[in-house]
RNA sequence: GGGCGAUUGGCUCAGUGGUAGAGCGCCUCGUUCACACCGAGGAGGUCACUGGUUCGAACCCAGUAUCGCCCACCA
C-alpha cells in the first residue's frame, strides 16, 4: 500500500493567460492532467480538522477486470460531488484503492504466471514465475507450479500494479479529481493488517466466533458460501414419487426432486395439522432400497400442498432441511462430500444388504450419477410411483459457480451482523435510518436485506489466496486441534500469514506436532476486508491523526447491486468497531443500459472502451452525459447526449473567447459589479443569482442533474438571447474611439461576471473547458475557486427583475421568427415595424428596447403596441407578421 | 408470492394539482465580424390502461398491464 500522506499544498501553475485565436476541446485532458499534477491540485491537504474535510470512500474497482462505461458513469458521478464539495472549500479526502483481493484476481494469476497458490509452502525469496503474460491463455491446472501464499500474494500485487496504471490513466483522461498520491491496494499489507486487526477484535468482544454448522457450500470452488454470495436460479429437476414402506405394509408416498440424498433421509415430515397424516404421526417407516427405520414427526413449516405433503428430510438437500434437523434434533446422516460426490465409506446406519451394496455402487459418483443409479434402482424395486416429472426449480447458486449449491457440516467463523440477534438488528436498521440514502428508495433494500437476515455473516473461504485468519490452534496430546483455545497474534505483528509465521511461545518445529500448534487454513471473505475501506484509507491502523480528521466520512459511493453486501457489511464493521455509521451519506448509481434496455454486458457484444469513447467525444463531453444521468436512475448508453456534451463544451470556449474579447482581464472592466447599471444587465444577473441558488441547493442534496440542467438552460439563454441582445452595446458601437459609454461598460462588466460564475458553476461537470477558459484570465484553478454564491450576483442586480432578459428575449424572437418565415437573413434590416407586447411584458420590452432593436438589425421604425393574448406579435410592413412567446 | 423503480412526441429524458416541456433526430431557412462541432424558425404527444377523489389529474388514491431490479419460494 502506497503511503497515505498526502503532497504539501503548491500553488497551481499559470499558463501564458490569453486567449488563443481558435479554440478547440481536443487535447485539454492530457494538457490539464498534467498540470493538476504539477500543481497538486487535488492534494489532500491534512492539516484541516474534521468539519473542513469531506472524505470519500471510493470503491476500489477490480482490477483483474476491465473498467467499462458503467465505470465511467458512476465515478463521474463521485467527481462531480468531490469538485463541488472542493469549490465549497473542502478539503476533498477522495483516495483511490484497488481491488486485487478475490478469486478475478486468484485465477488471473494463476493464468498469467503459472502458478498456484499452496500455504504448505515456506515463502521464496527468489521465486520467478515459470510464465509471463500469458494472457488469453491460461495455463493448465497441472502445469501450475505451487508457490506459498506470501509468493502468490507478492505476484498478484506484481500483476496488479500494470493494471493500477492502465487504471490511471483512464481515470485521470475522464478528469478524476482523486489525490494519487493516495491509493491502496485490497490485498496490500495495509488492507491486510486492517482486516486481521478488525477481526481479532470482533473475536476479543465475541462478534466473531466459530462453529460447526451445516452451511452452503459450493462443490466446484470447495468453499462456503455466505448468504450475501447467493443467487436463485432456475435449475431443471424432476419430481420423483418415491414409496416408504410401514410396518404393516401401507406405503407412504413422498414427492422429491433429489433422490439421489435417500441414503442420507433421517425422518418424514408433515404439517401438524395434515388430517391425512395424522395417524402417521408417531410411528415409524423404512425407506426404500436402503431399508433404514425412520421417525413420521410433524413440523409447522411442512407445506400441505407443497408435493405429497409429506416430505422426506434429509441431511441436507435444503434449508428447511436444516431447520427440521436442528428443531426436532434429528441425526446427522450426510451423504455428499465437499467434492459434490457420495462419501466413500459405506454410512454405519445402512443396516441391510443390499442397502450396503447398493450405497457402493454409488460411492463417489457425483449427484447426478448417484440420482440416475438410484432411480433405476427404485423403478426396478417398484418404489417409484409413475414416472419422474420435469420441473423448473429454483436452487441456490453461489453467484460465481455453475452448480447448485450443497449443504454440508464445516466449522466455520462467522461476524454477528444481527442475523440471530434482535437487538443487533434493530441497532443496525437504527444505522440504516440515519444513513443518507441517495435516492432516499434505495433505503428500502437495506431494510429488507437486514429484516431477512436468517443468519450471521459467514466470514470464512476455503481458499488459498487472501487474508489469513490470523489465529493458530493449539495441538493437544493426540494432535487434535483445540478449536476452543485460538492463539491470537500481537496486533503489532500484523498482518501476518498464520500458516508461516508462528505464534508467541512456540518455535516453527511445533507446527503440526502433537502439544504444538496448526494455523487456521482458512481466508477471510473479499467482503470482511472491503467492509473496512473507510478504516483502510482513514488510517485506523497506524494514523490515529488522519483518522481523526476523515472518519467518519462523508460519502460512500456505489451501485444497487452491492447494498446488501458492500454497504451493509461496511456498516456493520463500523457500527461494530467505532460505534458509528462508517459514512453519513451513501451516493447510489443505476445501470447502464445498451440500447435494447438491457444491463450493459459483455456477451452481448455491445462493450465499448472508455478509453475510446473518452478520445471519440472528449472527456467533458462523457462526463456531461453521465452527469446528466440522476442517482439509482438506470441510464441509456447515449452517444447522443456525450455529443450534446461536446457541443457544450465548446460552446463555453466560444462564448467565453468572445466575452473576455471585450476587455483586458487584468482590469476591472469584466468583474465590478458596480458598473454594471444597465436594467437588462442586472436582470440578467437577477436571473443568474436564482440559477446559483438552485444548482447549489440541488448539489447539497446530491442532485447533480438538477445543478447542471438549471445551469445550462441558463447558460443556452444567456448565449443566444443575452449576448446576441448585448452584443453591439458592449462593442460600444456608435461611441468614439477610446470611449466607453457606461452603457457599454455595464454590458461588459456584466458579461464578465456572468461569465466567471457559469465557469465555476459548470466546473464540476465540465473540469476540462472550464479550467481552460479560467487560465486564460484567471490565478490558479477553478477547480480551487470558491464555489459562486447568489448574493453578490443579488446586490448588483438589484431591484431588477430577472423576468426582464425573458421580455426582451420574447421580443427579439419574434423579430427573428418574421424573418425567418420570410425566409431571409437573420441580419436583414427591419425598416418599419410594429412589436404588439401583452402589458405584463411591457416594461421589460421598453426598458430593453435599444438592445432588441440592434440585435434584431431594427434600422428603421419600431414601434410597441399592446397584444391581446400573452404572446409578442411583431409586423413588419414588408415581411410579415410572427407571434413569439416568451 | 412480497417489495422497489419505471411507463410522457421517432430517441434520451425533465415535469408531484391549474391550459403538455427540453435536447437530439426530422423539416424549412439562414450564416462565416465568439461559435458549421454554427444560428433562426417549424412540425410532432388523447402523458401505458381502467376506475375514483377534485371545480380541475401526467401529477393524488385503488386496480390492471408491460419492463427492470431486489427479496422469498427449492419436499
Amino acid at each position: 500500500m502506497t503511503d497515505l500522506t498526502s503532497r504539501p499544498d503548491a500553488p497551481t501553475s499559470a499558463p501564458a493567460r490569453q486567449v488563443p485565436d481558435k479554440v478547440t476541446v481536443d487535447g485539454l485532458e492530457g494538457r490539464w492532467d498534467g498540470a493538476w499534477t504539477a500543481a497538486g491540485a487535488y492534494s489532500f491537504d491534512r492539516s484541516k480538522e474534521r468539519a473542513q474535510v469531506y472524505s470519500i470512500d471510493t470503491p476500489p474497482p477490480t482490477v483483474s477486470g476491465s473498467l467499462h462505461v458503467g465505470h465511467v458513469f458512476s465515478y463521474t458521478h463521485t467527481d462531480v460531488v468531490a469538485r463541488y464539495r472542493r469549490m465549497r472549500g473542502y478539503e476533498v479526502f477522495y483516495p483511490m484503492g484497488w481491488d486485487d483481493n478475490g478469486l478475478p484476481t486468484e485465477r488471473r494469476v494463476q493464468n498469467y504466471y503459472g502458478v498456484r497458490c499452496d500455504p504448505s509452502l515456506p515463502y521464496d525469496p527468489d521465486f520467478t514465475p515459470p510464465h509471463q503474460g500469458t494472457d488469453g491463455k491460461a495455463v493448465k491446472a497441472g502445469d501450475q507450479v505451487p508457490v506459498s501464499r506470501r509468493n502468490f500474494i507478492e505476484l498478484c500485487e506484481r500483476l496488479s500494479a500494470e493494471d493500477e496504471q492502465q487504471f490511471e490513466h483512464l481515470w485521470r483522461r475522464l478528469g478524476l479529481s482523486v489525490d494519487w498520491s493516495m491509493t491502496y491496494q485490497t490485498i496490500g499489507s495495509t488492507a491486510r493488517a486492517v482486516s486481521q486487526r478488525a477481526f481479532l477484535r470482533n473475536l476479543e468482544r465475541g462478534e466473531a466466533y466459530q462453529a460447526e454448522a451445516p452451511g452452503l457450500w459450493d462443490v466446484t470452488f470447495q468453499t462456503a458460501v455466505a448468504q450475501a454470495e447467493l443467487e436463485a436460479r432456475d435449475y431443471p429437476g424432476a419430481f420423483h414419487k418415491v414409496a416408504f414402506h410401514r410396518p404393516d405394509g401401507e406405503q407412504v408416498v413422498i414427492e422429491t426432486t433429489r433422490p439421489e440424498l435417500l441414503p442420507a433421509c433421517v425422518a418424514l415430515i408433515a404439517h401438524p395439522d395434515d388430517e391425512r397424516y395424522q395417524h402417521l404421526f408417531g410411528t415409524t417407516v423404512t425407506s426404500p432400497l436402503f431399508g433404514v427405520e425412520l421417525p413420521v414427526l410433524a413440523h409447522p413449516a411442512a407445506e400441505p400442498d407443497k408435493g405429497a405433503g409429506i416430505a422426506m428430510c434429509c441431511t441436507f438437500g435444503d434449508l428447511t432441511d436444516v431447520q427440521w434437523w436442528r428443531e426436532l434434533r434429528l441425526p446427522t446422516r450426510s451423504v455428499v462430500g465437499r467434492d459434490g460426490r457420495v462419501l466413500r465409506d459405506t454410512p454405519e446406519w445402512i443396516a441391510s444388504e443390499d442397502g450396503r451394496a447398493l450405497y457402493g455402487e454409488i460411492a463417489g459418483k457425483t449427484t447426478f450419477s448417484a440420482r440416475e443409479a438410484l432411480v433405476a434402482a427404485l423403478r426396478e424395486s417398484g418404489d417409484l410411483l409413475g414416472e419422474p416429472v420435469a420441473t423448473q426449480r429454483k436452487a441456490n447458486f453461489y453467484e460465481k459457480g455453475d452448480k447448485p449449491l450443497e449443504i454440508v457440516t464445516s466449522r466455520q467463523w462467522y461476524i454477528r451482523n444481527g442475523g440471530r440477534d434482535e437487538d443487533l438488528r434493530t441497532a443496525l436498521l437504527g444505522r440504516g435510518q440515519e444513513l443518507g440514502f441517495h435516492p432516499d428508495f434505495m433505503r428500502v433494500r437495506y431494510d429488507n436485506w437486514v429484516g431477512g437476515l436468517n443468519g450471521d455473516w459467514l466470514v470464512s473461504r476455503q481458499r488459498f489466496f487472501g487474508v489469513p485468519f490470523p489465529v493458530w490452534y493449539p495441538l493437544d496430546e493426540a494432535g487434535e486441534p483445540r478449536y476452543d483455545a485460538p492463539i491470537t497474534p500481537d496486533e503489532a505483528a500484523l498482518p501476518i500469514d498464520p500458516t508461516s509465521d508462528v505464534p508467541a511461545g512456540y518455535t516453527a518445529d511445533q507446527r503440526g506436532v502433537p502439544g504444538g500448534f496448526v494455523a487456521d487454513p482458512d481466508v477471510m471473505d473479499t467482503w470482511a476486508t472491503s467492509s473496512l475501506t473507510p478504516q483502510i484509507v482513514c488510517g485506523w491502523l497506524d494514523d490515529p491523526d488522519l483518522f481523526a480528521r476523515t472518519f467518519p466520512m462523508d460519502l460512500r459511493p456505489q451501485g444497487q447491486d452491492i447494498i446488501r453486501t458492500w454497504l451493509f457489511s461496511t456498516v456493520v464493521r463500523a457500527h461494530l468497531e467505532n460505534g458509528s455509521l462508517p459514512w453519513t451519506d451513501a451516493a447510489i448509481s443505476g445501470w447502464i443500459l445498451d440500447p435494447d434496455r438491457k444491463k450493459m454486458s459483455k456477451s452481448k457484444g455491445n462493450v465499448v472502451t472508455p478509453l475510446g469513447l473518452l478520445e471519440e467525444h472528449g472527456s467533458d463531453a462523457v462526463r456531461y452525459w453521465a452527469a446528466s444521468a440522476r442517482l439509482g436512475t438506470d441510464a441509456a448508453f447515449e452517444v447522443g447526449q456525450m455529443k450534446i456534451g461536446r457541443r457544450l463544451a465548446i460552446k463555453v470556449l466560444n462564448a467565453s473567447k468572445f466575452v473576455l474579447s471585450f476587455g483586458d482581464p487584468a482590469e476591472p472592466v469584466l468583474t465590478d459589479p458596480a458598473l454594471v447599471t444597465e436594467t437588462l444587465d442586472r436582470a440578467m444577473l437577477a436571473g443568474l443569482a436564482e440559477v446559483v441558488a438552485t444548482a447549489t441547493a440541488a448539489l447539497e442534496s446530491y442532485d447533480h442533474t438538477r445543478a447542471l440542467e438549471t445551469t445550462e438552460t441558463f447558460f443556452w439563454t444567456f448565449c443566444d438571447d443575452y449576448l446576441e441582445l448585448v452584443k453591439d452595446r458592449a462593442y460600444g458601437a456608435g461611441a468614439a474611439a477610446g470611449d466607453v459609454p457606461a452603457a457599454t461598460a455595464s454590458a461588459r462588466a456584466a458579461l464578465g461576471i456572468a461569465l466567471d460564475t457559469l465557469l465555476r458553476l459548470f466546473a464540476p461537470v465540465l473540469p476540462f473547458a472550464t479550467e481552460e477558459v479560467w487560465s486564460w484570465w484567471r490565478e490558479g484553478s477553478v477547480h480551487r475557486a470558491p464555489w459562486p454564491t447568489a448574493e453578490p450576483l443579488r446586490t448588483a442586480a438589484g431591484d431588477a427583475d430577472p423576468g426582464v432578459v425573458a421580455g426582451a428575449g420574447a421580443a427579439l424572437a419574434a423579430l427573428r421568427k418574421v424573418k425567418s418565415e420570410a425566409k431571409v437573413s437573420m441580419r436583414t434590416p427591419i425598416e418599419h415595424a410594429v412589436l404588439a407586447v401583452p402589458p405584463a411584458l411591457r416594461p421589460a420590452v421598453e426598458v430593453a428596447l435599444d438592445d432588441v432593436r440592434s440585435a434584431g438589425r431594427a434600422t428603421g421604425t419600431l414601434d410597441l403596441a399592446e397584444a391581446d393574448g400573452d404572446a409578442v406579435v411583431a409586423r413588419d410592413a414588408r415581411l410579415g407578421e410572427a407571434v413569439a412567446r416568451s
